[in-house]
DNA sequence: ATGGTAGCATCGCTA
């Protein structure tokens, strides 16, 4: 089973790139993040042709999620499953895809340290696990993925120096993802490609950052113990970030034994 | 040099 992560930022602004990368891929699970699409606006259609079935959770104009795949898609849940006020923003849609239980995240950004903004992102984090412990159990087929907005060590940023006091960086939200792996979550990226250094899935759109190479890893796959144990391959497509209108981040692909 | 680019419901916000 291949399962991939790409945040597009707008849907509609990248569709035709989309449909191309998977027609070259041909993923099994895909997820997507900042579709900025509203429900009805969700072009299911386009992706069933390309055998997909698809469940989307938007808002239009900002965030939204999707989940296609070829495996089936069942149980649904949009937004957390914690029974407490739902998120204000579409950014998380849970299903049970080839026996896997995949939840599909975009975690807030954070803007800054003093922002509002970043306290919704711990919290978010927090409501996260909660979700997660609630949802499923960490001795099951769990993957949890999509656009953290968090690098999870030094080596995942291209100059660390330029993130004192940033977000993605910070004590706080790392100790949040490494509340994620103690509940049972393995970053398969970096089992993978134990060694890797400056391999990065976002890069800033401004002063020519791909180019140079100042770029950031925090669109990540995390998953179970029996998830990790069946992963053989993973691999993020920097050449989805080159050429005419890319997103900012390029997709993050990993293969399971079936 | 506190810049730059891209997307959106576009002149202001979000990333």
């Amino acid at each position: 089973m291949r399962i991939v992560t790409w945040n597009v930022n707008s849907l509609r602004a990248r569709l035709e790139r989309v449909e191309d990368w998977l027609t070259d891929v041909q993923p099994d699970v895909v997820c997507l993040q900042e579709t900025k699409l509203a429900d009805d606006a969700f072009p299911a259609l386009t992706f069933e042709a390309h055998g997909y079935e698809t469940v989307h959770y938007g808002q239009g104009q900002w965030n939204g999620v999707a989940i296609l795949s070829k495996v089936g898609i069942a149980d649904v849940v949009a937004n957390f499953a914690d029974g407490i006020e739902p998120d204000p923003d579409a950014r998380i849609i849970t299903a049970t895809c080839g026996g896997v239980r995949v939840s599909c995240c975009y975690v807030p950004n954070g803007r800054s340290l003093d922002d509002d903004h970043y306290t919704y992102k711990l919290s978010w984090l927090d409501r996260l696990l909660e979700h997660v412990g609630r949802d499923t159990s960490p001795d099951h087929d769990v993957i949890v993925t999509g656009d953290f907005n968090i690098a999870p060590e030094d080596r995942d940023v291209y100059d660390i120096a330029k993130f004192e006091n940033a977000t993605h960086v910070s004590v706080p939200e790392r100790e949040r993802l490494a509340a994620l792996c103690d509940w049972g979550l393995t970053d398969l990226f970096r089992r993978q490609h134990a060694d890797a250094e400056r391999v990065f899935s976002w890069w800033d759109y401004r002063n020519g950052d791909f180019h140079k190479g100042n770029g950031l890893r925090i669109d990540l796959v995390l998953g179970s113990a029996s998830v990790a144990e069946r992963c053989e391959w993973s691999v993020v497509d920097r050449n989805a970030r080159k050429g005419k209108q890319p997103s900012d981040h390029a997709p993050v692909i990993v293969d399971l034994r079936d």
